[in-house]
DNA sequence: AAACAAATTTAGACAAGACTAAAATATTTT
DNA sequence: AAAATATTTTAGTCTTGTCTAAATTTGTTT
């Protein structure tokens, strides 16, 4: 049984490796809110385990054996998103915090259950996709809002989990995964972008476009 | 925030309490898995906390605070149970385990939502009582099953949810709360007790019979 | 290419929570 | 009531996962 700070490092992993390419201590040390003292000290431990290889001072990187256990959390998380938000009504932007606690605790068997539950769903609230049991996941092609260029009609692919507030306010102007929009403009000086739905137009921060993935709607 | 192990602390400290009243160092010891001198330094954790009073080589008791808390985790633990049943269909003999991991984690939202879902419920799968909110909860009079003469009509208030094969084997035969049956006889020489319900006779051993209470049913 | 800056690792310390072995105290037996 | 036994506590150690401060390596300037 792995403890759940290894499981917390191996997401953490996954996910940096997923977003960035590289996994530098540094780029873990900030996800996980520890300091690079004890990033290393843990990575000597991962290593010794085979569940990453690790260069001192260049990065590091998971073995299949570590990505298997990385994706194997991530499954549990987001089943748990879906399941909170579809059996009891939790709000999307707080399923992720209930989640991150309860991924480290939930079993095999709970989990299947939940999987049938929700008719082995594909992709979380936030239009992520779910781990399938095998450790296989669906990758789709998609833009971060911040990159499309005005006068296009874009559908919703997945929404980042890990802002409340950013959640709060996407959900007050109707913008969920599966939402058509059409961007409108990108204002000037790094100002916002301006997004139409439903009739209206709203302003996205460009940091905030970062993290909502979208693709080309064939209109 | 108080850590996994001293919530599991108190939740032992309170049940070797109502169950036995004296609550001894190597009682805690047996009941959670770790050596007496763990829990005599955990002890003085406790104390300095004030959740519980110590006095040394007599036994321990919760404070109000300490035992505030015990029930706060006894009640995430049985409507985990219960909410484990009913909405997923988890078999009775495996939510304990599984609320057993869980209940460290469930927010208070969380534990509101399965509240009203289960529609506010008094009593877990196993007929345990749920503590409410605010520490208080309901204690009902009734007997172990060892105790009962046989001739008598009895209802099950209560079964123990600590012995998974135990409930299979109750489950097996029918044997829930809320069930009616007759206490036929006891046999000799710590032999079982046969009890009838829906029409057949079945064996209950009086070690098993301990941790099963029952009413007098007003038949 | 040398100097500076940034990132990473090492060294050493600490807190939590467990352990074993030995000492102290209670309890039971004779 | 003294001896024997059982229980509890103390003392000291270990592991996990964190930290800070200092040393090392890499990357970037000039």
């Amino acid at each position: 049984m792995l403890s759940q700070s290894i499981e917390d490092y191996l997401k953490a992993i996954y996910e940096v490796e997923t977003s960035e390419g590289k996994v530098s201590t540094s780029a873990l040390s900030e996800k996980l809110g520890v300091s690079p003292a004890s990033v290393t000290s843990m990575m000597k431990k991962l290593s010794e385990k085979k569940l990453i290889t690790h260069k001192r001072y260049q990065g590091v990187k998971l073995t299949p054996a570590g990505r298997k256990i990385a994706l194997e959390i991530i499954r549990h998380h987001r089943l748990i998103e879906l399941y909170l938000k579809e059996a009891l009504g939790v709000p999307w932007d707080q399923v992720h915090q209930e989640a991150e606690k309860w991924e480290h605790v939930l079993s095999e068997d709970l989990e299947d259950r939940i999987d049938k539950f929700l008719g082995y769903p594909v992709t979380d609230p936030h239009g992520s996709p779910i781990p399938r049991r095998d450790g296989t996941m669906i990758v789709r092609e998609c833009d971060a809002l911040v990159d499309v260029e005005p006068d296009t009609l874009v559908r919703v692919v997945e929404v980042s989990d890990h802002d409340p507030e950013l959640l709060r306010y996407l959900g007050g102007i109707g913008l969920y995964p599966e939402t058509e929009m059409t961007v409108v403009s990108k204002q000037p000086f790094k100002g916002p972008i301006i997004v139409e739905l439903t009739g209206k137009e709203y302003p996205i921060g460009r940091n905030a476009a970062k993290y909502i993935l979208v693709e080309k709607a064939n209109n």
